[in-house]
DNA sequence: TTTATAAAGATAGTATTACTATTATTTAAA
DNA sequence: TTTAAATAATAGTAATACTATCTTTATAAA
């Protein structure tokens, strides 16, 4: 597929120091970075112990990235990205607008499923990453200074688009915005429930069969707008 | 109101080595825990900072938690039953599930408005923790180990407790327990975007005026199950 | 081919964090 | 009044989150 070999996703130059795209060393810091942050959970993971992996120094790694919660932005910020291409990609030629929405919501529910290139990131380690980090690159208190910095630019990217949809279908509904984001986040929250705390949810996923979490955001977001 | 004086939540003993509710020092850890974790961020937040400020040592705060991390579970953990207390509370003499159910996504919107009690804890204060950190007490490596000592319990008693109500509501919907815990986190959730990533969301909270959210989140539960 | 220059490696150092240990002092109960 | 428990005071350790400096290596322009 002619698109394997020029998909770039565009990053915000303020979430990293030098552009880790652009080096071998930069490129190993970013996928080693997402093999380890999900092995040792974002807390435990440090520059440090990258630095090891990659046969680094720490010294070395903070020529990239400011600190650890900066690379969680850079990494999360080009999952929106991804996503948002993913999303592009198979809903082209869909004209309806609700089979567009169940679309972009069965690729929400189960992202990796859906890949296409062949970007060097490990896109199932990157998807448990969101699932289990990334409400921590906001949760924080730099995000008013993140924000303005435009370092959420393309989650909020996303979730407009999607919003759109949203209105597209009924134009009258006033939470568009607000039931996208509520989307996303449960997307996340509701597989690492089903893995971790399962009498929060009915949704099981095994053997990454995400039917159920499709089924139930899909009846959520449409029931809500229909 | 005679309950004010025999109030008291039950904790569980696993998540903290001594119970500061027995001792003025213990009471202190907690009432200046919230204050500084609101000012400071969790991750900001130390027990040298905490003890600092209530005039006491490290050591001696490690003597009732073993680590920041188990002081957040505590509070969430009691968030969530003082949380259930004022449901019961306020829906006591409640039969209609619908209307019940409604006045339950009200106090969720809302804690503190519905505040009856006067333990000596900032509900307002506790409740900004509660929006801005409490998914990081399960987002972590040790939810599994967490969960086992049963650190959880009062958070899926509350989602148990609300889901079902949603099958009184309507019995054949599949989803009771992941529509409560969405709801639940999209509460917080919905707060937290209106400040600070307002493009994520329609909600906006004025004047600690939750009616945008208390519609939005009606809206979709209702919606959702009949 | 030299030479500038940028990237990376090697090494060291600092302040803070997240604890643990020990001893002394205060307080409260038997 | 004795005794035990709680707390304070102090010290110490390993790890974290950086910053600084200097050397080596690769790259590419003069």
């Amino acid at each position: 597929m002619f698109m394997h070999a020029t998909l770039r996703i565009a990053m915000n130059d303020k979430v990293f120091v030098r552009d880790p795209e652009q080096t071998e060393l930069g490129r190993s810091i970013i996928s080693e970075g997402v093999r380890l942050i999900d092995e040792l959970g974002f807390e435990q993971f440090t520059f440090k112990k990258l630095a090891s992996e990659i046969n680094s120094t720490e010294a070395s790694v903070y020529r990239y990235f400011e600190n650890k919660h900066k690379l969680l932005l850079y990494l999360t910020a080009w999952y929106w990205a991804w996503l948002d291409f993913q999303i592009d990609f198979h809903t082209n030629n869909v004209t309806d607008p609700e089979h567009k929405l169940k679309i972009i919501i069965q690729i929400i529910t189960d992202s990796t499923r859906y890949n296409l290139d062949f970007l060097p990131v490990n896109k199932a380690a990157l998807h448990r990453i969101v699932i289990c980090e990334s409400s921590k690159a906001y949760l924080t208190k730099s995000v008013d200074a993140d924000n303005k910095e435009g370092l959420f630019k393309n989650y909020k990217a996303l979730c407009h688009k999607v919003a759109l949809l949203v209105l597209a279908i009924s134009p009258g509904y006033p939470y568009a915005h607000a039931l996208v984001s509520t989307l996303l986040e449960a997307a996340h929250q509701q597989v690492f429930f089903a893995a971790h705390l399962p009498s929060l949810t009915e949704v099981r996923v095994t053997d990454n069969d995400y039917t159920q979490m499709g089924s139930f955001l899909e009846h959520l977001v449409f029931k809500a707008i229909k």
